[in-house]
Formats: structure tokens, sequence, C-alpha cells
DNA sequence: TTTATCCATTCGGTATTGCCGAACACCGTT
DNA sequence: AACGGTGTTCGGCAATACCGAATGGATAAA
């Protein structure tokens, strides 16, 4: 299946200049200077000016006065913006988010199915004074997300397996599911339920609760997902948010002419 | 104040990558091929495949097969929504806007001031079901958009001319303003009023409302705005909505522990 | 004041490397 | 079977990205 080496990097000078704006990406706020980034990078200041200069003509930089400092550009948001808007499902999704989020007070995220793994591509943060970090465009952890767990129930018991192994199973909180009999347990009652849970998984005191999102050929193409605070949550909530999770992931496959599988269950 | 030629790209092969990008980001929805990029980049198609390899190496894009088809891919998504997380305007003026729109009922945005134009940084949509793009991201045109009127009214009329003589008061509809007394006029109003309105001048049946933010320093560092369709405004809404934006804006502006300017009028 | 140390920036020279074009394999259609 | 259309590989040349030294400025220490 894999067709050639992934990490085959073509083009060098391009490469380094993408892992610049990694570097400003996850550089402090109030920037990057020239000579840090130089330092960090092992390599010569003019050749990262030059390069930084053509990043700031793109908008992938932004540079500011005096230092100069380096952050990130608007471009960023702008093509982020742009690739959001253009995915057919992100496109469907927005408003029912909006609508759940609405009428669940939580911030509602929807993923995209990437070989297995979660891909949140949107996002709409609930009415709650309460803020956390769910990043999107992430490949997320498939076995501490509920929308990960939404979209495993989906597969092929085997095909499971083979995301597992190739996440590792690696730990997060003390809750985290870490054996594959475990997991496969989960993911039983995840296809017993309809929708999945993440209780302090990923992290502690937040829960997640998710359903899957299918095109027309039955076949799970994502998943929605409300994230909550812990404390909030009592144990006769969980259900009846499961099923209005549920019932919005309904109308998203709906809006795409999906139609939920009937599961082969190989 | 120009430092140097602001069109100096320093390398060229980082720059031709991310005209790739862009190609792709504004590509059709099902995606570009190999042949078609290399087509209308009149260059060999071995310099557009390592290019490409790269940038799906990096997430820049993604390639789908069968094909190979080439789609914006999802590091775009990430880092757009890290670059608006980071942003301690976006961060604050997140959850406000939320209020707003849950209060409103219309899509709102905030904007920073970049040299006197608006540029949005975060969206919060509706919960109607009508949508319409209101792109992140990108430099708006300052005298068509209420955003932009609101910043404009903060600056001295000198610069404010200025930005005008930039931006070319270019007409986007028959009710975009497109003359320097005209725009001055428009100003004195929103200077008056508190709050700026887009009736139509930037696209035809959408208006606007928005209200300035400001720092410690009393400057003018950006702007909220309330987007909506015309037909569903009454006259005697606009007073009503331009003060309830107004009352969002310096809410922010408070989080900000700012303080509005005492205007200049230089 | 002088000295020192950091910084960003400019500029040639060198060798790294990105690019082209030809050739290939692989479909579909004609 | 021959064609036009893909995506892909590879070798060789020239473009060019890189480094390092040198400059000027800014700030801090002596």
């Amino acid at each position: 299946m894999l067709k050639a080496d992934p990490s085959a990097t073509q083009v060098v000078s391009v490469a380094r200049a993408l892992e610049l704006v990694e570097l400003v990406v996850h550089g402090p706020d109030e920037g990057l200077s020239l000579a840090e980034i130089a330092r960090t990078t092992n390599r010569s200041k003019s050749a990262i000016l030059a390069t930084l200069r053509t990043l700031v003509d793109f908008g992938y930089v932004r540079s500011i006065e005096p230092g100069p400092k380096y952050l990130p550009g608007m471009t960023l948001i702008r093509f982020g913006d742009l690739t959001a808007v253009k995915d057919p499902l992100g496109a469907i999704a927005r408003p029912i988010l909006t609508e759940l989020s609405g009428e669940s007070g939580l911030t509602i995220r929807v993923a995209r199915n990437v070989g297995g793994f979660p891909v949140f591509i949107e996002r709409v943060d609930g009415p709650g004074v309460v803020r956390f970090h769910t990043p999107l465009g992430a490949r997320e952890l498939p076995h501490v997300s509920s929308a990960g767990k939404a979209i495993l129930a989906e597969l092929s018991d085997s095909e499971i397996r083979e995301v597992a192994r190739e996440c590792g199973l690696v730990s997060r909180t003390k809750k985290s599911i870490t054996t594959v009999s475990e997991l496969m347990a989960e993911i039983e009652k995840v296809r017993h339920d309809g929708f999945a849970i993440d209780d302090e998984e990923d992290v502690q005191g937040i829960y997640c609760i998710g359903a899957a999102i299918f095109d027309h050929f039955g076949k799970c193409i994502g998943a929605i997902s409300a994230t909550g605070v812990r404390r909030d949550l009592t144990p006769a909530q969980v259900n009846r948010l499961g099923k209005l999770v549920m019932k919005y992931a309904d109308q998203v496959t709906d809006q795409l002419h999906g139609r939920k599988s009937v599961r082969g269950g190989k």
C-alpha cells in the first residue's frame, strides 16, 4: 500500500523554509529574532534572512519593528480558513455545529477520518467562559478521543488493530486505554451505543462525546465531537448528550446524502 | 516609512513553492493534477513533482489517489488556527464574539488594524441558515467595510487620505464610496455615532456594523464587525445594533486593559 | 567618553542543488 | 495496435542558495 518512502523530501531549500514557518508558528508570542532562528537551526544568518524575506513577502511570516521580530503571518490564517471553507464536510457541518453548540453549550468540532485517525477541520466554541485548547488540523490520537473511537468503531477489527499498532496506544492520562483488548471492548460498547466517550482519557478534567459521519457509500468519513469540562457532567447527562450528538451527526450525514453503514464487522 | 523594495523576493525556489500552495488553495474542489499545475505555471513536471512532494511531506498540500490530485493540506488549517489562537486580540475577543453572535444572531468578526486596513483574524458564525463568504486573514478594503471605517475614524485626516490613496477607493457596488470628500463626511458621521456602517457598499444585499478596539495607549488596534443580510434590517435596528456592537467592542477594549482614544483629529 | 557585545544587514565566491528534458511505464481511447 | 494523455525516474548542467567575512548601528558595560 505504501508507495514509496514517505519522508523523502525532494526540494531541500523549500523544506528548510517550511521548517522556519514551523519554528515561528510554535515560537513565543513576542516573536523570534533573526539571530535566535539562526542559532536554533544551525544555519547562517544570511540564509535565514533571505528565506524570511520571502516568507514575509508571501505573508506566511510577518516582521514587527523594532527588532525586527518574526511572527506567524496573516496568510496562514487566510489559507487555513480557505482550506476549511472549501472542505465539503466542513461547509456542510458548520451550521449544524453552531446549532449543536447553542443547544448543548459545548465546544463542537468536526473531524475528518484520515486513515483511521481523526483530523479536526472545524470548530465552534460554546458560549461558556471556560476555554481549552481544541486544536484544528492536527492528527489526533484515535484511542483517547471520542471522535477517534467513533471512527474506529466503523472499521473492521483487523483495521482497528492496524491503527492501534500505528499509534502505539500511548497513554495520556491515568484513564487512557493502553491495551488492544481494552480498546476492543470499548469499541464494542461504541458500536452498541452509537456514540463514543472520552472520559478524561486525553486531558484530565475534560470529556468528549463523539458520533460518526458517513458518505453515500456508507463509509465513515469523519465524526462530530462535543467537548466540555468533566465536573459539569452528571452520569445522567452522558446518555442524553450522546443521543444529541448522534442526532446532529446524522443530520450532517443526511446533508451529505450519506447513509449509515450496515457494519460488516469482519 | 517604506524601508526597502517590498517585492524583493530572495529565495526563488521557496517563492515558486509558495506560488504552488496559492495555486492549490485557490484551485477547484476536486483538486489539481500535476500536469495542470505544470501547464499553468510554465514549469517542468519534474520540478513541480519534487516541490509538491515536499509540500505534501509538510502537509501544506495533500494528494488524493487516484490521479493523484492535489488539494490544500491540513497543516494550513493547523497553522491558521494556531496563528489565530496565539494572537492576543483573537484570544481575548473570541468569547465576546460568541456572545455577541448569540445575542444578535449575526456573523461576528474581529479585525486587526494593519496600516489602516482591516485584516480579520477570527470569526463566529451566527445561528442563521444564511451563509456568506466572510474571509479571514485577507486585507480588506477600508472604505467599503464597517470595520475599515471604524478604524479610519481613529486616524488623523491626513492619514485617512494616505490610506485612501493607497487603496484607490475602488468601487465594489453602486453604493460604494469612491471620493475622498464622501469618505470624509462618512468618517465624520462614524466619529459622531461611535460605530460604522457598510450598507451594501462591499457586497449587494449584505450590511455590516463595526466598532473600534483600543489598546492601553488609546491606539486603535482593530475593530469588531457584525454582518447580516440587508433585507432582515429595519432602520430602527441600525441604531440598536450599532450600540450593541459598540458595547461589545468596548468589552474587548476593557479586557485588553485598553482605553478609548481622545481623538486628536489633527 | 571608550570599549565591548550584541544585533541586522550587505556582498562575493563557491559548490550545492534545483531544474529541465528525455525517456519510461501506465492507463484510457481511437 | 497506435495514439494522446497521465505520473514517474534519472542524469547533467547551470542557476542559485548557502556560508562567512565585513559593515553599521544600537545598547550595555567600564
